[in-house]
This record gives C-alpha cells, sequence and structure tokens, in this order.
DNA sequence: CTGAAAGCGCTTACAG
DNA sequence: CTGAAAGCGCTTACAG
C-alpha cells in the first residue's frame, strides 16, 4: 500500500551489477578513481548515474577514515551571534565539500554529544560553547578528531580562535570614560565563559587605569534571561543616583537591557549610554545604533572552520601545530553612546 | 604518540564479555529491556555503565527501524524566524527523546539533503522551506519516512501546518485601511514560496474589497537581500507621490526596510507606516515595534515537531489520516503604523 | 528468556 | 587494475 515508499534502497551491489564489475570496484571509482580503468570507471559512473546511487553515509562511516563530515557544536540561536556564526560556518564548509552537523548546548552535556560525534565519526569539531573550566575539555582534546574551538577559550587552551576580549572590553571603557562617564555599570551573564571572564577583566583593568573606582553595586553577573536582565534594568535605573552608562558582556544582553530602557521612558544616549561586544547585525541597525566592539570583517566562525579543514588534512601528515588565533577588535562607535549630560553631572554633584 | 586518542571504542561485544552474555543481549537490554531476565538485565547496565559504553549509531542506523533522530530542513538562519523556530524544535524533541539533525537549505538542492537523510535512515522529517511547486516535493511525499511541512506549505498538500496567510495578509491590510491609508506599497519575496503568495492574495482581496485600487508600481517581489530592499525602499520613497505604508511579505524584510527608511531620515509612522508578518522576537522590541501579524503563544514549528512524533508512532499502527492545521493569525499593533497624517493626505490631495 | 548466525552497505587489505 | 573475503558495530528473526 506504501507504493514507491517501500522502494528497495540502491546499494553499491546493485551498481556493480549493471556495470559488470565488484563492489569493490564501484567504491574505488568513489574513493580513488585514478585508481580504476577510464573505460571501467566511466561504465561505473553510467551505473551510478542510472541508478541514481547515493551511497549509505552510515554504512560509510562505519568503515571509513572519512565521512567528509564536520560538527559544530554551538551556542543557543537565541544569541545572534551563534545564529550569524552558524549559518557562514555551514555556508563555507558546504563550499569546502564538506556538511556540517550542528548541535546546540541545549541538547545535553558536552559528554552526549561528544558520544554522538564520536559514533558518527565526523571528521573534525567546532566548538563554540564551552566552559572555561567544563571538566570535557579532555575528552574533547584526547578523543583523536581534530578540534577547533572558538569564540570561547577554555581554560587549558588548546586550538582556539578567539577575540582579544580583554583589549575590547579596554577600548570599549575606555571610549566611555572618554565620553566622562565616571558611574559606568556593568551587566554580563556569569564569568564562568572566558569570553564574558575576559571582557570583565579588561573592564576592571581599563576603570583602574583612570582611576575610577567601581562601586560593586554597579556590578551584575546573571543569568542572561529577558526577565532577569529587564528586572536588573530597572533596578539600576530607579536608584537615586542611576549610572550614566551601561556595559554589557553581549550585544544580545545590551539589545534586551534597551528595550527595558526604552520601556521606562529612558533616552539613549541622553538619560543613560549602553554599550556592548560582538557587533551582531542588528547593533547596526538604525533603530539601535549600538555602540559595539567586535572582529568586522573576520569572521570567527569562518576562520575557525578553514583553519579546521586544513588541521584535518595536515592530520594525515606530520606532527601538528597548535592553532591559536586572538582577532584584534575593532570598535564600532554608534549612537548608543554620548557624553555624560550636564543634568547627569548636575545631578550627581549635587548629591555628592 | 597519540596516547588516548587511540583507544579502541567500546563496542557491545565488550560488554557483552563482561557481562558474561552474548550480544543480542546487550541489544536487547538497551532495546526491549523488558525482555531480558532482571537479573541478567542488571549485570548487562552495570557493565555498560563500567566500560562507559555508548552504542555507536551509524552501526544500528545500517540496520534498526527506529534512529531516534528527526531531521529538520529549514530556511535560512537569517531570517530570524527560523532560528526561533529550529531553537525551539530541537529543545522540543531533545525534550522528547530525539536528537535534531539539521539541515539548511543553503545546503545543496533538497534531492541531496534527501539523499543524506536517507542514508542516515532518520525517523521523520520536518520541513520549512520548501517552495509551493518544488519537484522534489513528491520524492519526500513516497519515501517512506514520516514528513511533515510546516511554515510553507506545497501546492500538493500533504501533512502541514501554516499559519492562514491569507487571513493574515486581510487583517493586516484592513487595519492599515482603517488608519486611513489609501496608497500601500507592497514589498515581498518571490512569490514562489506559499506564504508570500498567500499573504499577496489576501492584501490584493482587502484592497479590493476597500474599493481601494493597487498601483503597480506599488507592488515589488525581490530577491530578499538587504541591498536590494534598502535600494528600493530609496527608490519608493523619493517619489513625488511616496507611499504612506508599506506592507512587507516577512519581519525580517521589514526590518530592513526600516533601517532604511530611518537613514533616509525618514519618522516611523509620522512620515511611513510599516507592517510585517511572522512577529520575530524582535517586531516587540521597543526600539523596533513593528506591527505584526503572526500566531503567537502557538509555536508552529513545536506544533509541527508535536505532530511528527505524533505520525512517526501511528505510523507503526493503523492507516494515516492527512495532518493539515492552519494556525490562526493574531495581530500586533505596534507603533510602526498609525494614522494617515494631515500633511501626507494634503500633499496627496493637492497633486491629484 | 537467551544465543548463534546472518546481514545492513560499505571499505580495505590481500592476492592476483 | 581488479575481485573475493573479511569486517566495521549493531539488530533481528530463528531456534531453542
Amino acid at each position: 500500500m506504501q507504493g514507491k515508499g517501500e522502494r528497495k534502497i540502491v546499494s553499491s551491489k546493485d551498481v556493480a551489477r549493471l556495470a559488470g564489475c565488484s563492489q569493490s570496484t564501484v567504491s574505488r571509482v568513489l574513493n580513488r578513481p585514478e585508481s580504476v580503468h577510464p573505460d571501467k570507471r566511466e561504465r561505473v559512473l553510467q551505473a551510478i548515474e542510472a541508478l541514481q546511487y547515493k551511497p549509505n553515509m552510515a554504512a560509510r562511516s562505519l568503515v571509513a577514515k572519512q565521512t567528509y563530515t564536520i560538527a559544530l557544536i554551538s551556542g543557543t540561536l537565541r544569541n545572534d551571534f551563534f545564529a550569524e556564526s552558524t549559518d557562514r560556518i555551514v555556508e563555507y564548509a558546504r563550499k569546502q565539500g564538506y556538511r556540517t552537523i550542528v548541535y546546540f548546548e541545549s541538547e545535553g552535556s558536552l559528554g552526549d554529544i561528544l558520544a554522538q560525534v564520536r559514533s558518527y565519526k565526523v571528521d573534525g569539531i567546532l566548538i563554540s560553547c564551552m566552559k572555561l573550566e567544563d571538566p570535557h575539555y579532555e575528552a574533547f582534546a584526547t578523543c583523536g578528531i581534530p578540534c577547533i574551538w572558538f569564540n570561547r577559550r577554555h581554560k587549558r587552551g588548546g586550538n582556539y580562535i578567539s577575540m582579544d576580549n580583554i583589549t575590547a572590553a579596554s577600548m570599549l571603557t575606555r571610549h566611555l570614560l572618554d565620553l566622562g562617564h565616571r558611574s559606568i555599570a556593568y551587566l554580563s551573564g556569569h564569568r564562568d565563559i572566558s569570553t564574558l571572564d575576559e571582557r570583565w577583566t579588561g573592564f576592571e583593568a581599563a576603570m583602574q587605569d583612570a582611576g575610577v573606582p567601581i562601586a560593586e553595586d554597579q556590578v551584575h553577573f546573571l543569568d542572561p534571561e529577558d526577565s532577569a536582565i529587564q528586572k536588573l534594568t530597572w533596578k539600576l535605573m530607579q536608584r537615586l543616583t542611576p549610572p550614566t552608562a551601561l556595559v554589557c558582556g553581549h550585544d544580545e544582553l545590551a539589545i534586551v537591557c534597551m528595550d527595558a530602557l526604552l520601556s521606562m521612558g529612558l533616552r539613549i544616549p541622553e538619560d543613560v549610554s549602553v554599550a556592548g561586544f560582538d557587533d551582531i547585525r542588528m547593533s547596526g541597525h538604525q533603530a539601535i545604533q549600538l555602540t559595539s566592539v567586535g572582529q568586522h570583517r573576520f569572521d570567527m566562525g569562518e576562520v575557525a572552520a578553514e583553519q579546521l579543514i586544513a588541521l584535518m588534512h595536515a592530520e594525515a601528515g606530520k606532527e601538528q601545530s597548535v592553532i591559536q588565533f586572538r582577532c584584534k577588535p575593532e570598535l564600532f562607535v554608534r549612537k548608543s553612546t554620548g557624553p555624560v549630560r550636564t543634568e547627569q553631572e548636575k545631578a550627581r554633584n549635587g548629591r555628592i
């Protein structure tokens, strides 16, 4: 009753029969065509075409060295940074003849993901979402599959590509200090992630360099959920002496924060300046105009994919060199940051 | 020199040896535990734990009926609608014990994707990006794997879940007409996609009902690329009699459009109203406030995943019933749309 | 309830 | 350059 649905899958045996050769030869035509006599090769190719034969990847992975598949383990798509990098990586890999299996960190522990990845025998792994001290680092590093960490580093190092987040944070903080801000609040996800840890470090250093004290109640590391961010923003801005600028650990968070500020009737940057990290696409939108520091025209994801593929090919040959890239950050000054206004200053001074 | 990297993968044979039973029994413990004697089952489970055994999925798919894997073939993540639905689907499927392999339409023709999906033997397929007349429809419909189309339909029907886009477009158009707009431009991606085709149909019908003519030069179906959208927006708004409102085929496009309008120095909605479809997350942002029609609190992707899993289970049993859902659209009126202003009206009337 | 055997579709030494 | 054979790790009738 199922009709065509029941049709048998064409196997390399069928191709061999039609081409009048052995299954081994069909396999060779697919994997090392130059090792097969041209005439025979041609006949096999014709049989493949005639039968619309597609090799069964599951069977192939069971036995082969190469799968032409890379695994991408990505942070949540709710952060546009990951949506953008996933998009770029999949596209880049495809052009190089690789397919990408995307896993999301929400899909379970990295341990489970590694188990899956191993059983499917991918050729390489790209990880954008490992925590600074994740215990699974070792398992990945020694699993025998080339791995590259990008965006977030692990404390053990390994092959990674990330932005120089310390410098990035210093640049951003410097920018706010130059605009006259002295009361700067800091909102971020937790520091168990290298990017956020480094950004905080850079912020702290820049403030210290400038001799500007950081009030403890201006600094918040929180679960990056919309409602928590909004509540915190309200709380901060309703103080008697609200901060004149907000540094957010990443743009996605900054944009939620802006939403909260606008809903309070505050103007950006007249009442408060806002700045973030990553320079996601939306930050450049005319209605958002978020000042941000990121690595423009140097997509980390794509670079990571490029390096991974190089590593996969090198693997065959000589010894490995460790790949460690630090992308230089670039500051994009937009309208969300502006000079401290006289009223703000006056209000503050009046109270001090 | 590779150390642990070279360690042999633990197989079910190893587990069997340790537990003192056959490989078949190990397999049964994994697949139909109730068919194994409790004592023996316990010993196998312990061996699995001790060896940290993880079944090899590639081998399993080669032979098994079930893979606990579903394939999602999604539109580009550059459209936030797809990022949101992918996120939800992966999460929902995971909770139901299924993993999701995500393919993006950019990864090649749907034919190639189907070949891959078939060779990995997924249990079900979710497709959000098929064109109205895509020739691969048949291949999917008859491949023997349960499929559900969501968001976009194929003209042949099949199992689908989509918004009632005709009604959605009528509601949106009605809203603009009620605000007094008579010169409404329509910007959309090409109509080879059911959602866009239906939205246009609904718009046309609502305009006709209201007796408002649609000027041909106000209607544009274009490649939804940022630069093309911007150029078109500029062209439209620089006319002697620019439209007073813009209907965009989807929110992502509308947001790019707003970017262009703002960069021209136009105010929304004072100078021009903008409206879209999908109600993506950003549309609700205070800085965007895009009036949109979508299916709130009724995530299509999640419903599709739910229906697919039900279908996969039903498959085993009796005959199939076709699944066809039309989600009711909801109109979210926000600040991007407002009444035609007197100056606009006057300007237009003066010229007529 | 359990095991031995066959087989899923492929690739890779091993002989020729 | 080519084929027969073994095997990747699993599951599923088939006997017991």
